[in-house]
DNA sequence: GTATAATATGTAACCGGTTACATGTCAAGA
DNA sequence: TCTTGACATGTAACCGGTTACATATTATAC
């Protein structure tokens, strides 16, 4: 590896010369920059970040925290913060934590001793406290973690009543819903927004817990089944959960969507895979994965941020496990 | 953030005796380790890795190089290479290159720069020559690059054989292959031990390219039928193709099994949450991974390799688009 | 009792950049 | 001609660790 000392001598320059050149900073005259350049190419170097870091106490690299990257809502989140950070120079280190609290502070150390210039956290393990006193620029996503905190989400609670507004419009009279895990906003929101119009509806409902897990999705809407024969419509928590839950239906014998329809939430490209492809609360999910990483990025660069509320619209997308509808 | 001079400083010794406490390096006497310790605690010190790395010229980070973690195939790869990462000590990097060479390139200049300690590639679009000269850790994963690049793949021949068997064995007459993207190794294999059988056993076949994409696959099987309405068994090259041909399938009216058997590959999660689920060919996706990363460290951490090639067996799973299964 | 080895610790250089500061040149302005 | 400031560049300290080397003390051996 050849370093600026290096480059210095072979340009006959002293390292503050090359190091003014590489940074476009202070003065430096026309031949010695020439002179530099030459020297930088036919050496083929290349600046140490990791010395810069150590200078700067920056690395050009943010986290991404998330709960597990192989729940299919996260990568295509994932896959735009990445994006966006290449676009700005940025390197993402991915940090898996299953939402366990030991985990998260592991990482929360190594990220720090490391100098990551900033976290975008889909996750809430720990109380709002822990991440301030974390002193780094913070992103949340997917999730609420304090005011002061920027935070891109996607409108559950109204997409929980556009989900369940859209089942009764179809005629559905005996509505189940298949919530997302306890203590996880979203899922809290998307129930809040179930609530709201069943109550307001006055029609009959129920709700069971599923997580975001297909296979409990399964168990829990045979359960619902036994114990609730006339459910018609089903608004799941998530289009894994509606997955389950067509499952579960399948082998249960109800056609889908005649006798029972499913709505799922989150869009992802499993919905439109399925046959019949499942109807969903649609989020924009790369969008506001994008969008975190720019939050991010422009509060480490000291830019200012207008907005630390972003929520994002979901949209009804209507496929076959509500309405029969052509392919 | 606390420093190792102000540790000493507190302990009441020098720097050099700190860093061997910290590292067990050298001889240090009871008491100077004790009150080091202690004020390691009370100033809640904690080694600046980036210090670190400068001298040692390591990073403890290591890359995943891959096309999309968008692609199902990519999230639970990476999320095994991650947990093992996280096992040895080491973060990960990630990358999503698109099979562009530029964009592999940039990220291979970054990687350097930043003394990453090791590449994991699952991509192949540069000539072996330029990963050799990186003079870095690699392992090939899921991708050939050379005889001594250390390569964990799934036997995708056999695998090619087996499907292709699995259909004939089921009746299937008229064959098709939706082969993965041409250039890429296991596409080729696949397609290879596909080619194998069907010549073996005299059977009518066509291959067509569907890419991994299941838009793709659905084009590719449209047009498949409207050229050979008489194919009653599909080896789709990905689970995601197989995805996109039930779906032209059902369009088209065609009942599966019934009327044509489809088998996929890889053994995503998907698979199973079809319905009816699709037969695939199963490869240990998480355990390639964390065999990947394990392989890695061991030539970070100079470790002798015994094998070179790793081929991970391919299971076949039985489900619903091939044959009238329980759920 | 002296040579020798093991133990203990500090000093300073180093990893590869960045930058405050000192110094020097040169041209414009008084 | 002398002052002043823009321009140019080098020296050295610094970021926060690691370690070769020097030095000092103590224990062991002959």
């Amino acid at each position: 590896m050849t370093t600026m000392k290096d480059v210095a001598k072979h340009a006959g320059v002293s390292k503050a010369t090359v190091s003014r050149v590489l940074n476009k900073k202070g003065y430096v005259s026309k031949e010695a920059e020439a002179s530099v350049l030459k020297s930088i190419k036919e050496l083929n170097y290349q600046p140490n970040s990791v010395a810069r870091s150590l200078y700067h106490k920056t690395s050009g690299m943010i986290a991404l925290v998330l709960p597990d990257i192989s729940n299919p809502f996260f990568p295509e989140l994932a896959r735009a913060v990445e994006d966006v950070a290449l676009a700005y120079g940025y390197t993402v280190v991915f940090c898996n934590t299953d939402e366990e609290i030991e985990k998260e502070k592991r990482y929360f150390e190594a990220l720090q001793q490391k100098y990551v210039d900033g976290i975008i956290l889909s996750t809430s393990s720990q109380a709002p406290d822990e991440y301030h006193k974390l002193d780094l620029p913070l992103v949340a996503l997917d999730r609420f973690l304090g005011e002061n905190i920027p935070t891109v989400v996607s409108e559950n609670k109204r997409g929980g009543e556009l989900a369940t507004q859209h089942l009764l419009d179809n005629g559905c009279k005996n509505l189940a819903h298949l919530r997302g895990p306890e203590g996880v906003g979203p899922a809290e929101d998307r129930l809040e927004g179930f609530r709201k119009v069943v109550s307001k509806e006055k029609c009959s409902y129920t709700v069971r817990t599923a997580g975001f897990d297909m296979e409990r999705a399964k168990q829990e809407t045979y359960k619902l089944f036994q114990d609730k024969p006339d459910i018609d419509g089903i608004f799941a928590g998530s289009d894994i959960t509606a997955a389950g839950a067509l499952h579960a239906l399948s082998t249960l014998g109800k056609k889908v969507p005649e006798e029972v329809k499913v709505i799922g939430f989150d869009g992802i490209p499993l919905g439109q895979m399925f046959v019949p492809g499942i109807t969903t609360m649609e989020q924009s999910i790369y969008d506001m994965g994008a969008l975190a990483a720019r939050l991010l990025i422009k509060q480490i660069e000291k830019k200012p941020i207008e907005n630390y509320i972003h929520e994002f619209p979901v949209h009804l997308v209507v496929r076959g496990t509500t309405e029969e509808v052509m392919t």
